[in-house]
DNA sequence: TTCTTTATATAGAATCTCTTAATATGGAAC
DNA sequence: GTTCCATATTAAGAGATTCTATATAAAGAA
C-alpha cells in the first residue's frame, strides 16, 4: 500500500520506541503490526532513516544481526521523542479534521 | 496546515457532493467544515482542480457567482462519485492500519 | 478613488515516496 | 562446493503532490 506523505517518518519513531532496530527489521514489523496492510519500500525507508538521523532524532550504530550479519541498528534519541509525540498528535486533529468532513467510511463493497 | 498527499483530491470530490462550487468556494468549504484545521492553498487547490477534470472526475462550467463575479463552477461526474467511494474506502484502511500501530494519540501539552 | 473581498491562474521550489538495481553475506539444500 | 533463499544496505532517477509567491481582475463599500 501507497503511504501518505508524512506518515514513514512518524511510524518509525512509533517503532523505534519498543527499542533499538535495523532498517530491515523496522520494515517487517511496520509490516506485521499494521497486518501487512503497510508495506515499507525500502527506497523509501533508507532515505527516511538518513532524514530523521540528520534531524538528530535518531542514532545509529552498527552492530550484529541476530542472525549473524552485519546491520546498521536505529534508536530513538530524546528529540526523536518529543517529536515522535508532536507527530502523533499532529497526525490525530489531521485525521479528526479529515474525519469532520468525509463522515463514515463508505460500505464495504462485495 | 500542511495537508498530506494524497487527501486534497478526496476532500474536493466529498465538497462537491453536496452540489456544484467554484474553487474559491471549494476551500472555504473545506476550511470551515474543518473548524477551521484544515486550510487550503490556491496553489494547491487549482492544480488539484485541473488534475481532476482531467481524470474525467469533475467537470467544470463557467458561471456567475453568488456575489456577481465570473467563477468557474465545478460538479461531480458519475466516475467521479465512484472515485470517492474509492477514495474514503482507502483513506479509512489507511487511517485503520495507521492507528493499530500508533495506539492511542498523547494526551494535549499544555 | 482607494481598500477589501472575491476569484482564477501559473511558475518554481521543496519534499517525499517509489521503482529499479547493485552489492554482499550467512545458512540451508543438493 | 555451489546454488538458492533470506537477510541487509545503498543509491540514482522518476513521479507526484503540495507550497510559496506572484500576477491579474472586478464588485462593492468607504
Amino acid at each position: 500500500m501507497e503511504l501518505l506523505q508524512g506518515t514513514l517518518d512518524m511510524l518509525v519513531l512509533r517503532t523505534l520506541r519498543a527499542g533499538p532496530l535495523h532498517g530491515y527489521g523496522i520494515a517487517k514489523n511496520i509490516r506485521s503490526a499494521s497486518n501487512e496492510a503497510l508495506d515499507i519500500e525500502f527506497g523509501s525507508l533508507y532515505p527516511a532513516l538518513k532524514r530523521l538521523e540528520m534531524k538528530g532524532w535518531i542514532a545509529s550504530a552498527w552492530e550484529t544481526s541476530e542472525h549473524n550479519r552485519r546491520a546498521k541498528y536505529y534508536k530513538l534519541t530524546a528529540a526523536g521523542r518529543k517529536q515522535l509525540l508532536r507527530e502523533h498528535s499532529k497526525w490525530a486533529d489531521f485525521v479528526s479534521a479529515v474525519s469532520r468532513i468525509m463522515g463514515p467510511a463508505p460500505e464495504v463493497k462485495g
